[in-house]
DNA sequence: TCCCTTCAACTGGTCTGACCAGTAGCCTCC
DNA sequence: GGAGGCTACTGGTCAGACCAGTTGAAGGGA
């Protein structure tokens, strides 16, 4: 070979391959949004020409990232959902449970991040964000009527509000997977949590205080009131040996 | 049905999903050390006792999360390549790039929950492990004569010996996720920095301060000490139009 | 007319068995 | 002793089959 001429190594691309990529951009491209479907595999399998081992197996990696979902029997199709944030609870749910996390891990982890969003949020929102806030607050108030379930699908909305304001997508993201593992691995206890009510006022007056701090930017005291808010509730559920993992935040 | 009886939804787990778990969990407990091998497809077919189709689903959904790489026509098998670090790294890079994240949600996340790490650490190690952080520290004085990229990657061990430290393990792939993607984003910037000598001793002052205020328990010094100095190194990286996001952490 | 049952036409999940193209090591043959 | 080919593997892909589940429309009974 003629000195100086070179080639870059050549990587095979599989068949798999170019249907995930395909399916990626054209979600990314817009094309696909969260709730369309996909042609079933055997209609796939026509488009692509490639045989249906070969579109499983990029079904397969599309789903273990979290953009699509398919249900046996679901004549629509696998469905696009799209939502990175579904691929971070995944990513995270993996995680914890390969590496066998427990409450303990995943409750410091979301009070420091809990706890940074806010201060972060009561540092760089406007006054008419924070009338937003208050607008979830009140949702939350009248949620509690309605009962447990409601006034609890309330108070997340009012964290992801407050998660927003931080502007850090990121954070977000991570908070959002990070709360719900948390409800996963004590969603059974919690359910028979006693006097509700109770939980439900304190809430309530708690979210009240940490909104008048970021009204008045004290970002120090949100975080400490989150941090404490977020160990009263859930800190019971940490076993003891670890209890000073969470305990050493406030 | 008796009123007060209720039931959870049962998930139906599939055949492929059992095997990736299997082998995540080989990997996460280190049964299977990256440069490992696993056995043929076919061999796996009976010791998973399911067909070819279902093993290669699993390969797939494994490979895509970076932990194994298959080559055709290989006696030794699947290659394990990667640790579920390098899982959390890749999924993250995803994340950043689908949601077009840049420099300033990163640093901000980094110095959140590096700056708590350190928090946590000073508050959670005992004399004899800040005696290994010492140690980490010497190893980076060594480092300061073998160039800048040995120095580095000293500095990146004293950081993650800090987030072992912690005892949160989630703590510590996050935080070598989302480092590891802010080196990514500037590395081509950081490459041409000046004056690395004087760069080298500022960051080992620094790292000193750190250690000593650690020693002395001051939780509160050691995450202002941390904001501060990853704030000094990267600040000036994130676009002045969103410079805020990380200035607000001092 | 309306509701309930049945059924047919799908879906995805899994299996079997086959063929091809690579790779590596052995084993000839020169 | 070295260069060639042979062989026994590997993963990549395909075709076709069966099952269990879902759905909606057809049909029957009230």
């Amino acid at each position: 070979m003629p000195k100086g001429v070179s080639f870059a190594p050549v990587r095979t691309v599989r068949a798999y391959e170019g249907i995930v990529r395909q399916v990626e951009e054209r979600i990314a491209a817009g094309d696909l949004r969260p709730g369309d479907r996909l042609p079933s595999e055997r209609e796939l399998t026509t488009q692509f020409d490639v045989s249906r081992s070969t579109v499983r197996e990029a079904l397969r990696v599309l789903e273990s990232s979290g953009l699509i979902r398919s249900r046996p029997g679901d004549p629509l199709g696998p469905q696009v959902i799209a939502s990175t944030a579904s691929a971070m609870r995944k990513l995270f749910a993996r995680v914890v449970d390969s590496r066998r996390l427990g409450v303990a891990e995943l409750l410091q982890f979301r009070m420091i991040i809990e706890s940074a969003a806010g201060s972060v949020a009561a540092r760089m929102a406007s006054p008419s964000e924070l009338d937003e806030l208050e607008q979830a607050l009140a949702g939350m108030r009248d949620a509690v009527a309605d009962g447990y379930e409601a006034f609890s699908a309330a108070d997340v909305r009012f964290h992801e509000h407050v998660a927003r304001l931080s502007g850090n997508e990121l954070l977000v993201l991570c908070l959002d997977a990070v709360r719900s593992m948390v409800l996963d691995l004590i969603s059974t206890k919690l359910a028979e949590a006693p006097d509700r009510e109770a939980l439900m006022e304190r809430t309530l007056a708690h979210h009240r205080r940490v909104l008048d701090a970021m009204r008045a930017g004290e970002a120090d005291e949100v975080t400490r009131l989150t941090r404490e808010e977020l160990h009263r509730y859930y800190a019971e559920y940490v076993p003891e040996s670890r209890r000073s993992m969470v305990d050493v935040l406030l």
